[in-house]
DNA sequence: GCCATATGTAAGTTGACACTTTCGTAAGTG
DNA sequence: CACTTACGAAAGTGTCAACTTACATATGGC
């Protein structure tokens, strides 16, 4: 996951991982799509592989990347899951605050 | 925008960034989480403001931060539409895979 | 078997980055 | 005004990461 994380934060792995999103392509084709040389695309291929983000498959002397839905969902649901942990510590805070509020009064006044 | 990706993308980072989610913290507090050194964490601190994800107050000798919660959503926007834009893409691939399909038989038969 | 095609791997370079230790500085405290 | 507290900034270090230029390897066609 960590590994996954990382490997999305590179904007080239990004569109790397859009191209392969709708269908599979070879690394030449791949590569193709960008400046940078070959071997640097094949580099990134090998992150996302190794994050799991796509799957790699040999077909003759070509090997065809496709992008993994299911790690993609689950990088995704990570990321949903802390914003929304951290957006419920938020509402809980908040709640709190107002419980202390309206229990002030209760307290015996010094302090 | 890039700089809030390569800003969460790093652990510690998220960590700091739920601290001051809840409430304004002072950059001595929030070191005194972690077992790196004070100025390790300034600089994280300063990572996360410039990506704009935490703003900064001083108040005597203390500096608070907290989360800025827009620059969150907007991030986690970002972060929303590259996971739908490329669904979408998925979905009207598959559409037109089966488009093609249907049409098949339309097509003078060679090929 | 020979040659082209498609591709990963190795090794080297450069720059970024997460850290540390040291120093500077501004605000409170006696 | 010293002294402490709370910091960031500067400078140095080791590691990692994104590249490049070779090179090795495997498949397919002739």
């Amino acid at each position: 996951m960590e590994a996954a994380i990382r490997a999305i934060a590179e904007p080239r792995r990004r569109e790397i991982l859009r191209l392969v999103w709708t269908s599979e392509l070879a690394a030449g084709e791949i590569a193709r799509h960008f400046e940078v040389t070959r071997p640097a695309i094949s580099q990134h291929l090998r992150v996302l592989k190794e994050a799991g983000l796509v799957s790699e498959r040999r077909n003759g002397t070509r090997r065809l990347y496709r992008a993994r839905p299911e790690s993609i969902a689950q990088l995704r649901a990570y990321l949903e899951s802390y914003w929304d942990e951290n957006l419920r510590l938020l509402k809980q805070a908040a709640e709190q605050e107002e419980q202390r509020g309206t229990r002030r009064d209760r307290r015996h006044k010094g302090n």
